[in-house]
DNA sequence: TCAACTGTACTACTGAACTAGAACTGTATT
DNA sequence: AATACAGTTCTAGTTCAGTAGTACAGTTGA
C-alpha cells in the first residue's frame, strides 16, 4: 500500500518500481545482503502483472542494483561496484540539485532543462540553407 | 547533404531535426526573422516524408522556437521570450556542462547522469516491506 | 521425497509513437 | 484569375514498448 503505480503519469509501471528500489537503497530503507519482497506477493499488493514486477527486477539486475536467485529470492547488491555506485550518485546528487535550481531560478522549464542536459550528452551538425537543391 | 537522420539511432528523425534547428539557431548559424528550408526542400534534401518535417516544424512552433505562415513559409521566431530563453539557456549550458563533467569525473555513465537529473526533476515513494500480506 | 515457495521463459494482446501517401487550403506573384 | 509554392489535414500502415496470461524450472524446508 506504501507504493501506488500511476498510469495516467506516463511513466511505465516497471520503471516506476525501478526507481523505488533505487531509491529505497540509496536512502537506506533497503540494506545490501537485504531480500526484497517476491515478485508475485509484490505484484500482488500493487495489483499489477507479476512479469511487470520481474521484468523491473531483471532491469535491476542488469544494473548491479539487486541479485537475482533462481528459487530464493531477490536480494540487494552488496557488490564492491554497486556501493561504490550508490556512493558516487549520492555525491553527485547534490551537485545536481544545485544546478537544476540555478537554471529553475533563471526561468527554464523543467522540459528545457533536460532537453539542456541531453544536448549536452550528444552531438549535433549543420542545416542545410534556404535554397537547397532540387532534383 | 548536411543533415543526415539516423534510424539506428533509435531516436526519431522529427527530433533529431527539431535538435538541428535549435542547434542552429543557438550557434546563429540561424538567424531571427530568417527563413527556413520548405518542407518538401527540405523532405527531399533528407529523403525523409514531407509530413516527417512537417512535423518538426510544427512541434518547434509550439515551443515557439520559429513562426509557421501558412502559404508563405517558415521563420526563425523573433519573439521576446524565444531570445529571454535562448540567453538563458546559452547561460545556463555552462553550468550544465560543468556538472556533467564533474559528475564524468567521478566515473558515472552517461546513462547514470541521466538517472540522477531525472530523479531530481520527480519525486519518490516507499517500498512494501519482504513479508507483506497474503490474500 | 514432497509441497510450497522462489524466479524464468514463452506467447500474445494492446496502445501509442513514428512514418508515409495523398488531397486540401492559404499566400504570393504574374 | 491563374499558377506555383507554401503549410495543413486526413487516413493508414508499421513498429515497438508495455503489460498480461500461462506453463516451466530451481530452491528450500518439513
Amino acid at each position: 500500500m506504501l507504493f501506488r503505480p500511476t498510469p495516467s503519469s506516463g511513466v511505465p509501471i516497471y520503471l516506476q518500481l525501478m526507481e523505488q528500489v533505487k531509491h529505497s537503497i540509496e536512502t537506506g530503507a533497503l540494506r545490501p545482503g537485504e531480500q526484497l519482497p517476491g515478485i508475485r506477493p509484490l505484484a500482488e499488493e500493487l495489483v499489477i502483472n507479476p512479469n511487470t514486477v520481474a521484468k523491473a527486477y531483471r532491469e535491476l539486475e542488469h544494473e548491479g542494483v539487486i541479485e537475482l536467485r533462481h528459487g530464493a529470492g531477490a536480494f540487494v547488491s552488496g557488490s564492491a561496484r554497486a556501493k561504490k555506485e550508490t556512493d558516487a550518485m549520492k555525491a553527485g546528487l547534490s551537485a545536481v540539485a544545485a544546478t537544476i535550481e540555478k537554471l529553475r531560478a533563471r526561468g527554464l522549464s523543467d522540459d528545457e532543462i533536460r532537453r539542456l542536459f541531453e544536448a549536452e550528452l550528444a552531438g549535433h551538425a549543420a542545416l542545410p540553407k534556404t535554397g537547397g537543391h532540387r532534383g
